[in-house]
DNA sequence: ATGAAAGCGCTAACAG
DNA sequence: CTGTTAGCGCTTTCAT
């Protein structure tokens, strides 16, 4: 006997038991056709009875649906994906290129990651997360939009993947990507103009009375080096010096690291511009440590507008990412995708939040 | 012609063309039955080959491999997946009782779901999240478990859940929720001891020269509930009140109420317990704002130990959750269930961090 | 060591 | 309005 052993086992290669065809008499209603037998009616007609189609007579239907209902039926979802061609899954992608244990965990991709499932579950789909190495695994991106599990990928921050994220994209149109605009890219991305941040942030540094900027954070990501860059932008046209200061995003070298760079750069800065709020925050207690009044001796402003922004003291200015916005954005230039249409990036304007420590 | 177009047009209800077979002929490789074509065996030879079973002929497997990868095949697992009756998927869900917007962007939930993404992920399984809105929809519990896109799943939180998660555990095996643990529950928990938390946090408080108690947070969700029992434990005993302050956790009714629990029982107390480490972090700002000195005028204790615990200043004293090891527990335990096995709950004990706030 | 064939559970075109 | 039928792309007997 050829291929699969029938009848209500969950599992093609469990061999039959040699029992007769009364096994499944009482079984629970597992597949369409069981439910069929029970209506008295033909697959074909449960499947439509199911999906509401208004082909089926509203009695017959109304009466399989409350038969499904009652025998606790469930579509089984894998089969119906594999028919129609669809999954009603989007894949989120998050890139672990430098730092292996931050992103996940850092504020700014929580709160983003959020958003998106809310819009997405608001649209009927589902969330496939996959967190990827891709020192570890050249092949992610093709890998999980060939899998054959989803319709369309969101892919959170380019990390150092850029190249492969314009490979990926010449082939692959449902992607969007979160993360920094590169003039001619080819990719849909949707991002602030973290470049345009940077210079805002040094000019409230520099209106401050900074006359000496530091810079705190990773530069190798593309999105912060745009930060950077802006910040230099400013710096280099008001003629104050700009000194970076190589900071990760994990916690516990985050502290190392600013710790050192305060006691070495004692009085090399009085300006500083944290990548992100989480190093902003770090700053701003390891500079109360280090008796360093905020925004007295030193004024400092951060990036992304993180709620725990507002509930520092001094609360933190700081450049704020409207990461619902971007959330929103990402899924429905997505959903266009998913309908074929090749959609433009969307850079989104940041905005300078003013509280009290520059 | 019934049935589906032939022929690699992704989508089986586009008609035919009219073109003929010469279609696929430099088409790309999409099926297994292509590259069994390209490679001039049959389909299962294929298959085989790219599963590395050693039953087929080692040059032949090579080779296979070899074009599979030189054509960028990919296999689709949603296929796979049906013919084997596994998805290699786990399900994480989240439900949202009673604070929508709440959970997802708590820190703690974050952290959890992250720490969860790095266990499957090194188990070879995919994540798939879904939040869900019970009062929506009745039987999430059982649409997720159902679907048949997921192997197993992980529920975070009992939320106002617990009753129908007790009924899913009655019929639904490979299933561990995060939450708290009641004396005799069906479903396999993992957890902190909420209850003794509690007790640590008050007992805390009350060395700390307390007198007078309150305990902000929802009282409903049982984690919550636990640690404030525990609280009241310890009160009781000692003598000391311990007033309860409805605080949500969203950040934005978070600030106003807790302004106004703080403004209208100005002296009610001099002893806080805030639920989670956010609740923690939004009371030393508000205490701070009010002009009440912290720990002087009124003792703060946290619960969670997330990172920012350590960043405020004074930095906060809290009742740390290991966040890491409760996700490899969870993971753990339900690779076990899916192994057939009927796991026990595992419930871990909490630790007081004394930090600068009691 | 390989091929042929029988489905996993569902959907939709076709033909009444 | 409903039944029949041909697959979606893959895996796994069974039979060589």
């Amino acid at each position: 006997m050829p291929g699969i052993v029938p009848r209500g086992r969950r599992g093609p290669e469990v061999a039959g038991t040699g029992e007769d065809d009364s096994v499944w008499a009482e079984g629970q209603v597992r597949t369409i056709t069981d439910l069929a037998r029970l209506a008295g009616v033909s697959a074909g007609t449960v499947s439509r009875a199911l999906a509401g189609n208004t082909l089926v007579n509203a009695r017959t239907r109304e009466r399989i649906q409350q038969l499904a209902r009652s025998h606790g039926f469930q579509l089984n979802q894998m089969a119906s994906n594999l028919r129609r061609q669809k999954t009603g899954v989007v894949g989120v992608a998050i890139p672990l290129g430098h730092d292996r244990r931050q992103q996940i965990s850092d504020g700014f991709f929580m709160t983003l990651l959020g958003h998106l499932a809310d819009e997405l579950t608001q649209r009927g789909y589902d969330l496939m997360l996959r967190r990827v190495l891709p020192e570890r695994d050249e092949d992610w991106l093709s890998r999980f939009s060939g899998s054959g599990m989803v319709d369309g990928l969101i892919v959170i921050g380019q990390s150092d993947q850029f190249e492969r994220i314009e490979a990926a994209a010449a082939e692959y149109l449902p992607m969007v990507v979160w993360g920094n605009h590169q003039e001619g890219q080819r990719h849909c991305v949707v991002g602030t103009d973290n470049r345009l941040g940077g210079r805002l942030a040094a000019e409230r540094l520099i209106a401050a009375g900074a006359t000496r900027l530091a810079f705190f954070g990773d530069a190798e990501p593309m999105e912060f080096a745009a930060r950077f860059a802006g910040a230099c932008d400013v710096a280099a046209r008001a003629g104050v010096s700009i000194l970076a200061c190589p900071t990760s995003l994990s916690v516990e070298p985050m502290t190392r690291e600013i710790a050192h760079h305060l006691h070495s750069n004692a009085g090399g800065f009085d300006g500083i511009f944290a990548a992100t709020d989480t190093i902003a925050v770090a700053c701003l207690k390891a500079l109360r440590d280090a008796g360093r009044a905020v925004p007295g001796h030193v004024r400092l402003v951060g990036f992304d507008d993180l709620p725990i922004a507002s509930q520092t003291s001094p609360p933190l200015t700081t450049i704020r990412q409207d990461i619902a916005a971007g959330a929103r954005a990402l899924v429905d230039l997505l959903m266009r995708r998913l309908g074929g249409e090749n959609t433009e990036s969307l850079v989104m304007p940041p905005r300078l939040i003013a509280r009290g420590t520059a």
